[in-house]
RNA sequence: CGGGCCGUAGUUCAGCUUGGUAGAACGCUUGCAUGGGGUGCAAGAGGUCGUGAGUUCGAAUCUCGCCGGCCCGACCA
């Protein structure tokens, strides 16, 4: 039997879901537990989240925003208080009605636990922290003078999920869900959208991942709220993923919750609140809009190492001249700064085939390896190999020209990635007239095993939500979102209702 | 919550139709060889066959109940 010629089968255009399962598992990045749509995220995926987490809590501070840490149990009467929030949710919340355990023995012998203690109020794990936020800024809030509240906070929340998928959609994950009150609709829609305009740079450089950002139509909105903005990548086969939202929340989460505040006219006022959030999806994303035929490739801005040095130990009696060597350039390099931060170098020592060794971290999707032996000591050169080309790639260079280039190395990669990931979207982005093309556009040619096919679909909108929804049904495509852009701006019709529209909007199937 | 399928080694699965007490591949351990490449050879560890009952001299295999999971629909950061 013949080597597969890729690291991961299916290749992408064979079976796109299965090969994403197959990435995930090859990087050694998360696993399925025992409890149905829970994930174990391992460490290779959870340095990543790290990683993500740090960058941007750093970009919070800088926006003046303070974490904090909220309950993981909501009083259900919390999730009763604004009416559409809670029929948002309703469907997938996690109730916790019993407080302890009794054992009872059965007559096999064995013992089971049995709930009792039943709650007088039952808790909702929550799928969401608005309402017991709102319940402690209510708490917090007197006067205009402790407004902007401006208050993040790095938790895991409880959707229950029916579809599990890895990263992308399970029961639980991790997130971070910012919370703020202000004085005027003016302030709190400002930080809706400076919030929303953090996450699109930080997909951008940090993830290399394009967005088009833009509002969410009614029927895609967040539960409760007025406005959400929404930043929308579209992965490698071509579905859009919706990698961030900001909402405004107008005045009906202080209604609910009441948070008033004496204003600067002596007068009791609702105060207007935002939410904004990002999850592990944003792993899930990267996986889909980066890895190839050979597994994972990080954005080195992000990568847990963003260089891995390989000894080569051909003969024992070099081996630990080699080893020395390696761990004196990983030094070296740690002490290199490239994006505000000292390079992440690993020397990978263990005693195990070179090939095995260095698949291993191809499919981790390491951006840089080095390969490092007793030949290139004696030339003092380094072998590079860039996780961005083929897996047999390998650069010969002097090992000064290498530490001179390392970090323009990396940024050229991380730049490199973005185009490619820029390119794919703008092959992929049509504007479409009429219902017919669109049909056609998101119809695959094979329906029993469908090819990757679709892309966005920029078209222009005058509906409504029942339109929309329709439409959803009947084509399983809907609106990602109204972008914001002025390219999207023009006159003419809407294709469905033939009324005049001042925009096109961005149709796609969608994750 | 409706329709289809499946529970056997760490993983993926064979064995079940035609009952006779457990197999493969990969992974793991050890040794030898190999050494700019996911290597070869050898030895080894690992399973009360989801669970309870029934039929039988005998059940992974047949029957019934229960539990769990997967896929397709309604819902989704």
């Amino acid at each position: 039997m013949s080597q597969p010629s890729t690291a991961i089968t299916p290749r992408r255009e064979e079976d796109f879901p299965e090969w994403y399962q197959q990435v995930v598992r090859a990087a050694d990045m998360a696993e399925n537990s025992e409890v149905r749509g829970c994930m174990v995220i391992k460490p290779w995926g959870y340095g990543l989240w790290e990683n993500i987490q740090r960058q941007l809590d750093e970009k919070f501070k800088e926006t003046g925003h303070v974490n904090a840490y909220f309950p993981l149990l909501i009083p259900l009467s919390y999730l009763e208080k604004e009416a559409e929030h809670a029929e948002g949710f309703a469907t997938e919340c996690a109730v916790v009605t019993h407080h302890r355990l009794e054992a009872q023995k059965q007559e096999d012998g064995t013992t089971r636990m049995v709930p009792t203690g039943e709650l007088a109020e039952p808790f909702v794990i929550r799928p969401t922290s608005e309402t017991i936020i709102g319940a402690a800024f209510a708490r917090w809030v007197e006067s205009y003078r402790d407004l902007p509240l401006l208050i993040n906070q790095w938790a895991n929340v409880m959707r229950w999920e029916m579809r599990p998928r890895l990263f992308l959609r399970t029961a639980e994950f991790l997130w971070q869900e910012g919370h703020t009150a202000h004085e005027t609709a003016e302030e709190a829609m400002q930080e809706t959208r400076l919030m929303h305009q953090v996450y699109a740079d930080f997909l951008t450089q940090h993830l290399a991942i394009p967005v088009i950002p833009g509002e969410k139509t009614e029927a895609e909105r967040f539960p409760g709220a007025l406005n959400t903005f929404t930043v929308e990548a579209m992965v490698q086969d071509r579905k859009a993923i919706q990698a961030g939202t900001s909402h405004f929340l107008g005045q009906n989460f202080a209604k609910a919750a009441n948070i008033q505040f004496l204003g600067r006219e002596n007068q009791r006022e609702f105060a207007w609140t935002t939410s904004w959030g990002v999850s592990t999806r944003l792993i899930g994303t990267m996986i889909m809009a980066h890895a190839d035929d050979d597994g994972m490739v990080l954005p080195p801005r992000v990568a847990p190492h963003q260089i891995v040095i390989l000894p080569v130990t051909p003969k024992a009696e070099t081996r630990d001249a080699v080893i020395e060597s390696c761990e004196a350039l990983a030094r070296t390099l740690r002490a290199h700064n490239w994006a505000g931060q000292g390079l992440r170098v690993h020397v990978d020592k263990r005693d195990i085939a070179g090939g095995a060794r260095n698949w291993e971290w191809i499919k981790k999707g390491v951006p840089l390896r080095i390969e490092l032996g007793p030949r290139d000591i004696e030339k003092r050169s380094v072998a590079v190999c860039r996780r961005d080309q083929g897996p047999k790639a390998k650069d010969f260079v002097p090992k000064e020209d290498f530490l001179r280039d390392v970090t323009d190395l990396l940024q050229e990669i991380q730049d490199g990635m973005l185009t490619r990931a820029q390119a794919l979207r703008d092959e992929h982005t049509h504007r479409l007239e009429t219902l017919e093309e669109m049909v056609a556009f998101f119809t695959p040619k094979n329906g029993d095993k469908p090819e990757i096919h679709g892309g966005f679909a920029l078209m222009h909108w005058a509906g409504g939500r029942e339109e929309e929804e329709r439409l959803s049904k009947e084509h399983k495509v809907t609106i990602r979102c109204i972008p914001m852009g002025d390219e999207y701006a023009e006159e003419g019709t809407c294709f469905l209702t033939g009324k005049p529209s001042q925009r096109r909007v961005v149709f796609a199937k969608s994750y």
